[in-house]
Parts: structure tokens; C-alpha cells; sequence
DNA sequence: CTACTTCTGTCCGCCAGCGTACAGACCTCC
DNA sequence: GGAGGTCTGTACGCTGGCGGACAGAAGTAG
């Protein structure tokens, strides 16, 4: 697919398109598109939250890390939403990194200026409470996830997810970065692929893994994909 | 441990008590103090989010079921939050069911009442959200610890929770129901239990766990259980 | 006291996933 | 073209937890 050069009025992020035409009008003089480069850092676990990204296209981890060095990815965000709802909250600091998954561009904002946009009732703060709340079902699906699936379940459902926020579908990601993502070892993440390669649904490149049919994933993944889509579905429509 | 009356005045609701004076004076005719009895259902998946809770003693733990029937407990609530968030996002229904673990009472709140108090940026509304980030960080580490941990130390992690909101050192839960907020099998309970139970940690009765020794517990849990506990000890100090 | 239900302890074989290790494949840079 | 790093495939033994089953213990109702 060519890649199409977006005209600079259209917002691809689904809460700032849900904006009033005016409300967006006058937010966009506020934020600025920017690139978001593969496995840059958004927000580290020590520093501040000085600025707030909306995924436009690509997609964000937040990944946790324990004691002994293990990491695991705890949530993503894709254009559906926003990395840095703690600013919404008046925090500023949070324990977990905030990291570039796929390459992509964002409306970015200030934090201060967010913290301002909502603290009264505005058309904004709606959006954002919204989709908070469907944040927190998908972070308690994978609670669940995590706890009843196997590695090739959640394997899967981490290709979906990464596919529905890249124009590509070639997700860029070693078996050893995608181990830590799902907290299991390199040598697993091997193992659950190969099966999948066999059936033909995903293809190999050293470092890039590439869906050739998602219906197959689909298949296999487990029911947390569709309840999370259906989910954030169900808040970005309006629905209460 | 004699079991007092509580003076009606003061609430043990954490998130209440931090509440200026004079706010807390102006909203406790909006409240009710209930009793919270074991197993009974706070809300629903299918039904609305008709009142709030604001517990002062017992847990409530919010609990997601797969298709499948296997159900695992997603998030706990006790006297230092709210059952309830969703509700201050405007939002009536959710997908998880919210039922007493431990019996106690909590201040009960029409739904819309918490509405209104929180549409403007009321203390009550900044509290709340503070809440709010360090119940995201429960989540979030939960998702990690589902993920890394082992049932021996998340069956302590579990059991040390119950116990900071709980008067007594007894819970009163079976191995079968244990096994369904850990997503495990009931046999898989007894057998983590067992050598809690020889190093004199932890006493049985049928039907009930005791805790004869925290310290122990402690010994052997994840360091979720500190983790979550500083968070949101953090939050409710008012650091950023 | 008896009958019945429910809860707990235990055991079996089984398999997913772990830790570890190593060799070959691939890419990049010189 | 060659050297060196990195990524991937695979293998081996081990263990945690599973599914399933059954017997005994602890309550409960009659």
C-alpha cells in the first residue's frame, strides 16, 4: 500500500476525532504531529510526564519490570486513546515505561496543557473518561489473560493488536523483545511461531514478523481480542 | 479483639477521611453506612452501576469470567478506594462483577449523587482521581504478576490483602473458591497451602484460613504485594 | 445418631513452559 | 569477501501446574 502523505487537518487519533469540529479547532494550534521512532521512549518510570502523546497510527507498550529484571508489557495504546492519562489525573510520575512499539506519529501535548483542557467539564475531559474506563477493562482483561492462557493464545493476540495499529503487516520485533513483552522466554516465543509458520498464517524475517492471514490468528487467539475491541468499541460509540 | 461500635462521624474509608471537614460534613446525608456481607454482589456485568461504595471495612474484589466459565479475580477494592470508578466516568456498565470477599460495611452513595459531586473539580474529585492512578497501578502490576509469578506467591499475595482490610486474622474463604480468584485449581490451592501450613505460617478449619504469622507471609510473597501498597500509599499522601 | 453434603488431602499421568546451551543463519560493517 | 555480532532454531532435562479422580474429614439437616 503507498503511503499516502496525510493532509495536516485530519486527525487519525479516534478521541480527537470524536471532538466537535470547533473543540478540535481551536486544541490543534495546542499540539503538534510528531514522528514516533521505534523504541523511543515516551515516559520512564523516574522522570515526569511532560508531554502527552495520541497515537495517530503505530502503537505505545507501558511494560513493567520487576526486581529480578524480567519485564513485561501491562497495557498498549494505539490511536484509539492516550499515553499519559495520570496527567489527566494530576500525577505526574508513574512506575512504568512508556515505549514505541511500532513506528508511527502522534498529536503531542503538553502536560500542563491537557491538565488545563479538562479540568472543567469540557467536550475533551467526556472523551477521555471514556476511554479511561474502557483502558481499565482492557489492563483487566490481560489480568485475566495472563492468568488463564498459554503463551500461543497471547502470542497471537499480541500480533492482532500490533496489526490493527500498523498500516503495515509486518510487525518489527525479535523474538526475544516479544518475549519480554509477554514475560516468557525467547526460546518460547520460537516455539509458539513455528506452528503458526507452518499453518502459512505468519511469515519470518530475521527481526520482523509478518501476518499473511489473520484470520488464522484470529482463530487461535483467545477471547480477550474481541472482548477488549468490542469494549473500546462500545465507549468510543457513546454508549453508557 | 472486642469488636467496637464505630461512632457514626467518623468514616474509615480512606479517600472520606482525607476529605476537608467541612466537605465530608456536607456529603455523609448523601451516604449510608451498610454492612457488606460475604458474597454478596455489588454489581452486576449485565445490570447498571446503580450506587457506589466507598468500604470501610471488608473487600470487595472485582472478578472477570471467560467464556469457558473459568473465572479470576481482576482487582480488589478495600477501604482505601472505591467500588465504583466507572461511574465517575459516566459510564453505568461494565463487563466484571464486583462481590464481597470479605464481610464488613462501607458507605453506600447513589450513583448519580457521585456524579454530580464530581462534575466540578471538587477535593472529593481530586481524591478520586489520585484514587484512580493507584488503582491503575494495582491493575497493572497485577497484569505483570499473573504473568511472572507463581501460585505460592500470589496465594500469599492474596492472602496478606485480605488481611490489611481486615480486622480479623481469619479468612473466611474454601480452597475451591481461593482457586477461582487465583484462575487456578482448587487442588493447586491446597497444595501451595500446605507448606505454609507446615512452617506454622498459616492455620485451617474448613472453610476458613488463618494467618498466624504475616511476617512469614511476607517472606514468600512477590514483591507486588510492597509495590502496590507504596503506590498507593503515594497516591493518598498527595505526592505527584 | 444417621444420612447427606461439602470441603480437603492426595495421587496419577501428562504437558506447557522453563533454564540452559549450542550451532547455524542472517545481516552489517569494514 | 571476510569478520563479527545478532538473531533464530532446536534440543535436553526438569518442574510447576493441569485434569481428573477418589477417599476421608468436617460440618449440617433430619
Amino acid at each position: 500500500m503507498a503511503r499516502q502523505p496525510e493532509p495536516q487537518r485530519t486527525v487519525q487519533n479516534r478521541i480527537l476525532a470524536a471532538l466537535p469540529p470547533r473543540e478540535l479547532e481551536r486544541l490543534l494550534p495546542r499540539m503538534q504531529r510528531v514522528p514516533i521512532k521505534l523504541h523511543q521512549v515516551v515516559h520512564e518510570p523516574v522522570g515526569l510526564f511532560t508531554e502527552v502523546y495520541f497515537p495517530e497510527e503505530g502503537l505505545i507498550s507501558v511494560v513493567t519490570s520487576m526486581d529480578d529484571g524480567s519485564t513485561i508489557e501491562v497495557a498498549t495504546v494505539g490511536n484509539e486513546g492516550l499515553a499519559g492519562l495520570p496527567v489527566l489525573m494530576g500525577i505526574e510520575k508513574v512506575p512504568q515505561r512508556y515505549l514505541v512499539q511500532i513506528e508511527g506519529q502522534a498529536m503531542r501535548m503538553r502536560a500542563d496543557t491537557l491538565w488545563q483542557e479538562t479540568r472543567e467539564d469540557t467536550p475533551l475531559r467526556r472523551l477521555l473518561m471514556r476511554y479511561q474506563t474502557a483502558f481499565f477493562s482492557q489492563i483487566m482483561q490481560s489480568v485475566a489473560c495472563n492468568g488463564l492462557h498459554n503463551i500461543q493464545q497471547r502470542c497471537c493476540l499480541w500480533l492482532l493488536r500490533c496489526l490493527d495499529r500498523s498500516r503495515s503487516s509486518e510487525v518489527v520485533i525479535t523474538h526475544e523483545f516479544l518475549g519480554q513483552m509477554l514475560g516468557v522466554r525467547r526460546a518460547s516465543v520460537t516455539e509458539v511461531l513455528k506452528p503458526l509458520h507452518a499453518k502459512g498464517w505468519i511469515g519470518h524475517r530475521r527481526g520482523v514478523v509478518s501476518v499473511l492471514d489473520r484470520q488464522g490468528l484470529e482463530r487461535v487467539t483467545c477471547e480477550c481480542y474481541q472482548v477488549v475491541r468490542n469494549e473500546f468499541d462500545r465507549m468510543l460509540s457513546g454508549a453508557v
